[in-house]
DNA sequence: GTCCATATAAACTGGTTGGTTCAGTTTGGG
DNA sequence: CCCAAACTGAACCAACCAGTTTATATGGAC
C-alpha cells in the first residue's frame, strides 16, 4: 500500500538520494529543482541517482509520499477518540493548523497544486496520504462522539470537512498568497476558537 | 491602484497580445508557457510582444489582474445588500462556488499558488483583486444584516471567512488535488446548504 | 512621393534542462 | 586478495527557453 513505487531500486545510498531530493525539491519546487542540484546535495553522482529512480517524477513522488505520510501519522496520534469534543476539537484544530502552517506542509501543497494537471497521480497520491487520512480520522471521531450522544450530527463526513475548513478561516488564504508568513498565538486562537464555537453551535447537543 | 502595471505600453495590438497570453498561460501555466507560443497564439511577432511588455512576468501580471478583477466584480453584483440572509447566503454560496470551480478561477489559483514564493507580488496582486474584494463584500453584508438584527455576530470579518470556507467543504480539496473534476448539482447543494445551516446555527437570531 | 512609426519573420545569443554514456575507482563479501 | 557490483565525475546530447537584433515590409500623414 505505502509503496506503490514500482521501478524504484533500493540500496545503500537510497536514503541519501531521498534526503537530497527532499531538500532541493522543498527549496525550489518541482520544475525549479534541477537534477544536478539534487545529486550534488545528496552527495551522489547523477548516474547513481538515475540508477535508483527512473526519472524526476518518480523521485519526487517518493519524497512527497514519504513526507506526507510521516506528517499525517504524527498529527493523528494526537486524537484521543474517547475524550469529549471540548477536549478533542481544540487538539484537532491546533494540530491541523500546525500542519497547514508548517513549512513542509505548505511547500508540498504548493508543488502538488501547481503540478496537479500535468501530473495527476501526484495530486491523488498527496490527497490519499494526507488530507484523506485526516478527514477519515476526524469523521471517525465525530461518529464516535455522536454515538456517545456528545454531538448531534447526521452527515459526519460533511461535518468533518466543515470543521477542517473552519480551522483555515482567514489564516490560510493569507498564507497561501504570501500576504502573511507567520501568525501570532492570538490570531490562531481567534480562528480555532471561532471554528469550535461555530461547529458546536450546529452540532452540539 | 488597479494599474500598477508600469512600463506596459498600450497600442493597436495590445488586446490581441493579452488574449493570446491568457489562452496560453491558462493552458500551460507560467513556467510552462513559452513566449513563442504566446506570440503565435496572439498572431503577433515576438518583437511586437516585447514592445508592449518588458518581460514575461509583467505580461502574466496583466493577464491575471484583468481576469481576476473581471470575475470578482461579476460575482459581487449578485449580492443584494438589502435582502435577508435566507435569500443572500445561497446566492453568495452558489456564486462563490461557481467561481472556485470555474476553469479560469482554478487555473489562476494554481499558477498563483505555485509561483507565490519566487514571485510574491503576484500572489498579493491576486489576493487583492480577488479574495480580498469578495471577503470585503461578504463582511459588509454580514455587518449590514447584523445592524438590521437579522444576524447576531461580533466578529464580522471572521464570520465572512468562515462562511466562505464552509462553502468549500469537501468539494474544494477534491478539486484541487484532481480527485474529481466536476460536481453534480446535488453535491454542490449538499455543501452550500450545509454551509448555510452551520453558519445560521451560530449567527442566526 | 516620401517619411516615420509600427509591424514582421527569422536568425541568433547565452543559458538551462533531463537524461545518457563511459572509462575508471571504490567497496565489501567470500 | 580478488572480483563483481556499486559508484563516480565529467563529458555529452538534443531540446527548449527568454530576450535581442536585423533587415524588411506596411500604411497613414503631410
Amino acid at each position: 500500500m505505502t509503496a506503490p513505487a514500482a521501478k524504484v531500486r533500493r540500496g545503500r545510498k537510497f536514503d541519501q538520494v531521498l534526503n537530497g531530493a527532499r531538500e532541493i525539491f522543498m527549496r525550489d519546487g518541482f520544475e525549479g529543482a534541477s537534477v544536478d542540484d539534487i545529486a550534488r546535495a545528496a552527495g551522489v553522482s547523477k548516474a547513481t541517482l538515475y540508477s535508483y529512480f527512473p526519472d524526476k517524477k518518480l523521485l519526487f513522488m517518493e519524497v512527497a509520499n514519504t513526507q506526507c505520510a510521516l506528517q499525517a501519522d504524527e498529527a493523528l496520534h494526537t486524537i484521543d477518540m474517547s475524550q469529549p469534543p471540548s477536549i478533542v476539537l481544540p487538539q484537532i484544530g491546533n494540530s491541523f493548523l500546525g500542519f497547514i502552517l508548517s513549512d513542509m506542509g505548505q511547500r508540498i501543497f504548493r508543488i502538488c497544486v501547481a503540478e496537479a494537471d500535468r501530473f495527476p497521480e501526484l495530486g491523488r497520491a498527496f490527497y490519499n496520504s494526507g488530507p484523506k487520512k485526516v478527514h477519515g480520522a476526524i469523521t471517525d471521531y465525530i461518529q464516535a462522539a455522536a454515538d456517545r450522544g456528545e454531538l448531534r450530527v447526521s452527515d459526519c463526513a460533511l461535518a468533518a470537512d466543515q470543521f477542517a475548513e473552519l480551522c483555515k478561516s482567514d489564516i490560510w488564504p493569507r498564507l497561501v498568497f504570501g500576504i502573511s508568513t507567520s501568525f501570532t498565538k492570538a490570531e490562531k486562537a481567534r480562528v480555532v476558537d471561532g471554528a469550535i464555537a461555530t461547529f458546536m453551535a450546529r452540532y452540539g447537543v
